[in-house]
RNA sequence: GGGCGUUUAGCUCAGUGGCAGAGCGUUCCGUUCACAUCGGAAAGGCCAUAGGUUCAAAUCCUAUAACGCCCACCA
């Protein structure tokens, strides 16, 4: 009698479902006949190839595919494309640490066999997560698999850029630039991460040109910076020092004579109300050099060192070296008012963790009004919506003001710029996908091209027209873009999302989502963020060892709220595998109903004509909740949707029904009755499977195939109940 | 400095105007059985604090506190 086996090992099962999707195509949409004229698809967001799967990966995906299995089985022609992003500066910095290792400098190396080796590390690599998110059981379309440095994607990354300086967007320029001494590139904003460090704020006596009993005390947090001072700042209303504005000061050790300005950016209530003006190496200070044409003065260089434009004793030292130098000759000098201690907020690079210098370097930057203004008004006019709505505030608030983006890195890995410079005069150049075949200039070169590459965040821009193939007219465009809905982490609102939303209007006139979905971090138990380096991570793998698949996947779901956090509990994955094994019982239970009974398939689709009370309460429940949870995963409450299916199907089926019909088929008058009762328990047990397939896909797949049931087909291309 | 979030049972969290809930843990009972990865029962909460609105507040409003996160050109 029995089919199952009165243990269900979600090992052994889990890799054989998987295997017979892959094998049918089922994920594949243009294999699906007839083709469903609706089109549902999502694009995952493109783990980068140095990565490997976490719990907030685990989570997305659980996100990402119950949505497709829900809109697949509700027949839409469902694609979710999976890929994954060369990832610049992590995947050079990874590969030149494990060259390091070797005994293999990057730069000896040489730009071409570096690469070489990047391309070996993808080779080996790049693939994990993808590897892994099949574990997990991702219904993802892999043979539609792409790669941000794909032939094809290379071509949309020149084309926008093309078409930004066509727009005349494009610029470069000398800025003040966040710089990395240890990657050796410039940063975006968006790449910094701060952290806090006890410092100093030294105030340091400039004294007055001519009468020099006399000072202006200014405050700073990096004394080794006046050399590059031009100017001492006040405010215009400060009254302190409304005589001074227009009076020069004489720059000590430097021994420069600098003027004192009024500029409204100073604030009157921080340090002494002066402040020392060093326009190559602060954002404001360039500001108010530029506003009175100041002089930029570089002293630290992009080796975090100090620059050949300062005096001999200095040059070269590491920027803590001259500022011990610095302060001991203020002091001798008497020139040290006091010193206070200050705490600030350091930047570090976001992948080395170095601490950034801002120096002025030549850069690209793409002009940002126009196209953030035009992510805004998608945003406010509700054409893309984000998921908790509050995450639109974050989104708002970095677009109203946001700086142009430097799109220029200093690294190998990426697509170069498409600018070819003259050689002849390289302050001259051409904007071009193709290599120009004359120099329009000196008419005589063979141009060469940009040495700097994209910032890696230009090319994931892209991603959900790019990967369907754009800037070539495709099929898949036509059909899958703008695509449903997106799903990420609230870290990469404004650095990936806001740039896909105003790249994808700009570039194809469409919006590239409707939705997004803003998902919970995982943390760990005690509230840390969950990560490796800090030995808080927890890998899904182990979980799913334990626990199945499917009861990780519904530990995780059932546990999806709006709130902010998701502090991991190990606990709820054991509630998952138990429900699992609840229902593998269940099952087997309804199948032993079915002794004695003249062998025959039951219907799925119509309710059955239902005499018992019993039987009545429970498919009024069960059309309740395929109502509610469809609403629910519609709307994205994932959790709310879990629960009420758990509670369902424990409850009310297992606790209640079940333990109904068990005496009520074993007292049945009639054999009519008996077969009727049947006819209820599968009918009920076959709807649970098809509602509880999103969040555990494989062991209601391996239920549903061997449960009696009439004109089925596999569970994940079933029909979902109608409702 | 600005913003956002959280605060409910021992733990992890649901619950947005109508008798305080789940999972795990704890205690007691139960293995003539679908499932001990189970069933039945029980203990356990001034819903962070203080005010307010309301017939009625965990839920709405105001303030406060603790914790967490994000943003920021106070050098």
């Amino acid at each position: 009698m029995d089919n199952l086996n009165s243990q269900y090992d979600p090992k052994i099962t889990e890799e054989k479902i998987y295997a017979f999707w892959t094998k049918k195509g089922f994920f594949d949409p243009d294999k699906i006949k007839p083709r469903p004229k609706k089109n549902f698809s999502i694009v995952l967001p493109p783990p980068n190839i140095t990565g490997s799967l976490h719990m907030g990966h685990a989570l997305n995906s659980v996100i990402q595919d119950i949505l497709v299995r829900y809109y697949r089985m509700n027949g839409y022609h469902t694609v979710w494309l999976p890929g994954t992003d060369h990832g610049g500066i992590s995947a050079e910095s990874v590969v030149g640490k494990k060259l390091h290792k070797e005994g293999i400098n990057k730069f000896e190396l040489g730009r071409e066999k570096f690469l070489e080796k990047v391309w070996e590390w993808r080779e080996e690599y790049g693939n994990k997560i993808l590897a892994q998110l099949k574990k997990i059981g991702a219904s993802c379309d892999w043979s539609r698999t792409a790669f941000t440095m794909d032939p094809g994607y290379i071509k949309a990354i020149d084309k926008a850029f093309i078409h930004f300086h066509e727009k005349g967007w494009v610029y470069r320029a000398e800025r003040v630039v966040n710089w990395c001494p240890r990657c050796k590139t410039s940063l975006s904003d968006l790449e910094l991460e701060h952290s806090e460090e006890k410092s100093s704020l030294w105030h340091i006596k400039y004294p007055l040109l001519g009468d020099e009993k006399k000072f202006v005390v200014v405050a700073t947090t990096r004394p080794e910076t006046m050399l590059g001072d031009s100017a001492v700042a006040v405010n215009p209303k400060d009254i302190r020092y409304k005589d001074l504005v227009g009076k020069n000061l004489v720059l000590p050790i430097a021994n420069r004579v600098i003027p004192i300005v009024a500029d409204s950016l100073v604030d009157l209530e921080f340090g002494t109300g002066a402040v020392k003006v060093t326009p190559a190496h602060d954002l404001t200070d360039a500001e108010i050099g530029r506003r009175h044409n100041l002089p930029v003065i570089k002293v630290i260089n992009e080796n975090a060192r100090m620059a050949d434009d300062v005096a001999v004793a200095y040059r070269g030292l590491k920027a803590a070296e001259a500022r011990q130098m610095i302060v001991e000759e203020l002091t001798a000098a008497g020139l040290i008012e006091k010193i206070e201690p200050y705490v600030h907020q350091v930047p570090k690079c976001y992948r080395c963790n170095s601490t950034i210098e801002l120096i002025p370097s030549k850069q690209w930057f793409v002009k940002m009004e126009d196209l953030s203004k035009t992510a805004i008004k998608a945003v406010r006019s509700n054409k893309v919506r984000f998921h908790p709505k509050r995450w639109e505030k974050v989104f708002f608030d970095w677009q109203r003001n946001t700086r142009d983006w430097c799109v220029s890195r200093q690294l190998w890995w990426g697509e170069r710029l498409p600018v070819w410079f003259c050689q002849k005069e390289p302050d001259n150049y051409v904007v071009s996908a193709r290599e120009p075949k004359k120099c329009p200039f000196c008419k005589k070169c063979a141009m060469e091209r940009s040495t700097d590459v994209f910032d890696t965040w230009f090319s994931s821009a892209l991603w959900p027209f790019a990967s369907f193939g754009w800037p070539k007219a495709a099929k898949d465009l036509d059909n899958f873009f703008p695509t449903s809905v997106l799903s990420t982490a609230r870290d990469i609102i404004n650095l990936w999302v806001a740039r896909m939303i105003f790249c994808s209007l700009e570039l194809t006139g469409k919006i590239p989502f409707s939705d997004v979905i803003i998902h919970a971090t995982v943390l760990t138990k005690d509230g840390r963020r969950m990560s490796k380096s800090l030995g808080t991570g927890i890998d899904p793998l182990l979980l799913i060892d334990k626990y199945g698949a499917d009861g990780m996947r519904f530990g995780l779901a059932w546990q999806i709220t709006e709130s902010q956090d998701l502090h991991f509990n190990e606990d709820n994955m054991l509630a998952g595998k138990k429900f699992c094994n609840k229902l593998w019982n269940a099952s087997r239970f309804a199948l032993m109903q079915l002794q004695g009974a003249k062998a025959r398939e039951y219907s799925a689709d119509t309710e059955p004509a239902a005499a018992a009370k019993d039987t009545r309460l429970i498919l009024k429940k069960l059309k309740k909740i395929e109502k509610s949870v469809s609403k629910k995963i519609e709307s994205y409450a994932f959790g709310a949707a879990a629960k009420e299916l758990y509670e369902f199907f424990w409850h009310d089926f297992c606790d209640i029904y079940i333990e109904k019909a068990k005496v009520a088929i074993r007292d049945a008058k009639s054999p009519k009755e008996a077969d009727n009762l049947r006819a209820s328990l599968i009918y009920v047990l076959a709807n649970s499977l098809k509602l509880l397939h999103p969040f555990i896909p494989f062991i209601t797949e391996e239920i549903y195939s061997i449960i009696p049931v009439k004109n089925k087909k596999p569970l994940i291309v079933e029909n979902w109940p109608k409702i």
